[in-house]
DNA sequence: TTGAAAGCGTTACCAA
DNA sequence: TTGGTAACGCTTTCAA
């Protein structure tokens, strides 16, 4: 179907092994031969088969992805386009696998991923806990925690500082005189919902505002977000600020709050999360926690490629824990500067 | 670094070619001996290398898929989500490509999917022509175009149709009394504007009202949406629609709306384009063309897959055409019940 | 039931 | 400067 490098040879009229020589560019090929070849091998459509180059010792040229729920939309994208952007440039490919596909999926990707003899991997899920991890130490191949992490085995991270995201908002919050402050999360069992509550814990601790489990909800969906949030404000006493687990949730609570005529930010200051483009036209302009997710990414996959190549032999390599610091961006919805000097 | 089937051989003392029919599971070997060769190889972990298995005549399998443009995410999140739920259950790899990194970023990726020797390729960018797209016949790889379309070469191709979602769109205000339609598009050269366009076009004809190139909006950003807008209605006559390009652009708009005190849908009606989730809990609920991207994208990985498995050498294939149809989810923002009333 | 050998497409090593 | 040969890891004849 597609030429090899034989019926190169062969039409160009030299040996195969110079062939390979002139193509590769070597410079111990007479130009004239250089010449025949390279037409030869333009007239045929020759392409070099990958995979032999990879057998006798090359790499591929590939990285793998695998992403904890490819329909998690507003951070995924945000996170491949991240890597293709570090990775496409060296000439690298990018292999995604979902982690959520099924639930041997995370086996059979690591299976798949060691079969195809990636260079490195980013994984964005740790699901199965250490052994696959540990697995790939042993099969030495380089790997990044991609806003994920674990304590055992070692290994590098990069992540966004979650914690530290929803310890600012809820500061920002306190600070201006809010005391009863609803948190909305994802589902329980969820990483990044997990990451997020220990920050809301920090703040009230350093502001002495004792906890209320009560005011923490966890959501599965859209239309879970909008009737918790609702039965929370119908509830007394009433919360007077909330945080939502993202910026897209924030839009159902936003609504539940119309709905019981409370308006924002004089009756019930709302934060967001992940600061997307929307946040700054929403009515009012929404408070948000903005995360580089894809400048975290693109780290990660630079990380990646340095210790692709690390003369491991050599010296060992010293993993590292990057924390990627989340920034608040305060806007409407969280009161002006009249309403802190009121409640302050 | 990595075990081979010799190292998986010598452990369990038997040869190669019998360690390999006992680990691809063939019935011509002993009972005992495919227990030592299996007991061998989860000794040493030893996995199978793809590139030795793909030179012999097996496939990679692995397909390819190049994303015009990796940076819109509300469109690629669901699109790729679509390509893995279909190509990961049949144990495909899916290798991503962002055909606008760099001005060869698609002929980069054509030859890196040649090279790479992928069983088959989803294109959602044709930005090239169609050269590259000859080159793939010649080299017998089988594609199918994502949401774009092109007349030469004849090929298979799965597309959204936009211009009956504007249409049907257009329509609706046409039938609510609306003359002056505002249309707010993306990039001018972008092609999903391009196929948006017509349909506009197709509603006006039908109701015998004449064109404004006035009313047509080309924005390439949010801020120039929320701007040109904003003057749009700042002019008169004043528009009393508007169109967004997609659900996030209604966002700009709304605001825009909001400073000049025109209400929704008193004074201006909104539809969306795309409904995302967040359709319906903006203020007003907006009304949206629903597409099926996901869905599209999965029947378009089952096509290719289907023509990857076609025995060319007996039947010819026949390129196929499929066009998704939109649906319209009519909502608050485009006017209620009374409304069409008084505006028929 | 088992094993030896050939070959997939490429590159590297040596000789010529 | 060129070409023959071996080797990468695997599967598949074909013999034993």
């Amino acid at each position: 179907m597609v030429a090899t490098i034989r019926d190169v040879a062969r039409l160009a009229n030299v040996s195969v092994s110079t062939t390979s020589r002139a193509l590769n560019g070597r410079d111990d090929v007479s130009p004239e031969v250089r010449q025949r070849v390279l037409e030869a091998a333009g007239a045929l459509k020759y392409t070099a088969n990958l995979h032999a180059r990879a057998l006798k010792g090359a790499t591929a040229r590939t990285i793998g992805v695998l992403v904890a729920d490819t329909s998690a939309f507003s951070f995924n994208a945000p996170l491949l386009s991240g890597i293709y952007d570090a990775a496409t440039p060296r000439g690298y490919a990018v292999i995604v696998c979902n982690a959520s596909a099924s639930p041997t999926a995370v086996r059979d990707a690591h299976d798949m991923f060691v079969e195809k003899r990636v260079d490195g991997l980013l994984l964005n899920s740790v699901r199965d806990g250490p052994g696959p991890l540990l697995a790939l130490q042993a099969a030495g191949i380089p790997f990044v925690l991609l806003n994920r992490h674990i304590d055992e085995p070692e290994c590098d991270s990069i992540a966004l500082d979650y914690r530290r995201g929803t310890y600012l908002a809820a500061r920002h919050l306190l600070e201006r005189g809010h005391r009863r402050i609803l948190h909305q999360l994802g589902s329980r069992d969820h990483p990044p919902s997990q990451d997020r509550f220990p920050g809301y814990r920090d703040a009230l601790h350093e502001f002495d505002v004792p906890f209320d489990p009560g005011l923490v909800l966890f959501c599965d969906t859209m239309a879970e977000v909008h009737q918790h949030v609702r039965e929370a404000f119908e509830r007394t006493p009433r919360p007077t600020a909330v945080m939502a687990y993202n910026d897209e949730n924030a839009l159902p609570i936003l609504l539940a709050l119309r709905e019981l005529d409370l308006r924002v930010p004089e009756d019930v200051a709302v934060v967001g999360h992940n600061n997307l483009a929307i946040a700054q036209y929403l009515d009012p302009p929404l408070t948000s926690v903005a995360h580089a997710v894809r400048d975290m990414a693109r780290q990660a996959t630079e990380l990646l490629f340095e210790k692709i190549a690390w003369p491991a032999q050599q010296e060992a390599w010293t993993p590292r824990n990057v924390s990627y610091q989340p920034r608040l961006v305060v806007r409407q919805s969280s009161g002006t500067a009249a309403l802190l000097t009121r409640s302050a």
